[in-house]
DNA sequence: TCATTAACTGTCG
DNA sequence: CGACAGTTAATGA
């Protein structure tokens, strides 16, 4: 349970260098935190005490905007990391973390982690592209906002989730947003979200049933994006 | 059951 | 397109 030999996850970077000579010693140093749904871990400007590792569970990260408006930066599940800017020479945390449901979590104090990357190198090369990814998405990530109308954000906001969590043979996300959570990230409001919800319902290309969300026709939704929009994986 | 939260609608600037 | 107000539906103590 503790040392990550045993782990389930084999998403994660840890599990995949377990093998390594000298990682043990520190993985043994890692601790173990349960998060109940809706439970906030990182809180925004706090010291950083290390990074986290989801072994199981849904997180978002959070920040709060000028106006103190929420924006949720990105979603993370089993084997992700949080809190990654809060390590080298970052004293806090930009960003908040809160788990969408219940959420095991594994946490290295950045003093344990720095030892680790500077002993395993294949650990630290898997880091590398971790941070070169998280570049890369918001690089995309601003061109989103400076050229996408509202309602192509909350689309490829929508076809964010679906990629990243995917959906059930009945058609539905395999997480449950409330609608606010989709305006937080798309960079809208809840009531914007909810009106294109519902013409996109008329359109047959989504269909809701309560909390519950799912896209009917992924290939057409997409094309409602991709008219203007040369749309990569972001 | 009551009280709180979330989903939706209409309107206005 | 966002902000506000107001109604209805769902949730849970």
């Amino acid at each position: 349970m503790s040392d990550c030999v045993s782990c389930e996850n084999l998403n994660c970077m840890i599990k995949k260098n377990i093998h390594h000579e000298g990682i043990q010693k520190y993985v043994s140093e890692k601790h173990n935190i349960i998060c109940k749904k809706s439970q906030q871990f990182i809180m925004e400007g706090a010291p950083a005490h290390g990074l986290f590792f989801v072994r199981k569970g849904q997180v978002k990260v959070v920040k709060t905007g000028i106006y103190g408006r929420e924006q949720i930066v990105r979603f993370a599940h089993d084997g992700e990391i949080i809190g990654h800017r809060g390590f080298g020479t970052t004293k806090h945390y930009p960003i908040g973390a809160l788990a969408i449901k219940e959420t095991h979590l594994c946490n290295f104090t950045n003093d344990v982690l720095q030892k680790m990357l500077k002993e395993v190198h294949e650990l630290t090369f898997d880091m590398m592209l971790f941070y070169s990814e998280e570049l890369n998405r918001s690089e995309t990530k601003v061109r989103k906002f400076a050229q996408m109308t509202v309602r192509e954000k909350v689309i490829d906001s929508f076809l964010y989730i679906y990629r990243k969590f995917g959906q059930c043979e009945d058609d539905f996300f395999n997480i449950q947003l409330p609608r606010k959570d989709f305006a937080d990230f798309a960079g809208t409001t809840e009531e914007q979200v909810i009106r294109i919800i519902s013409s996109l319902k008329k359109e047959k290309l989504l269909q809701t049933s309560g909390k519950k969300i799912g896209i009917i026709d992924v290939p057409l939704l997409k094309k409602e994006i991709s008219e203007h929009n040369y749309f990569l994986d972001s």
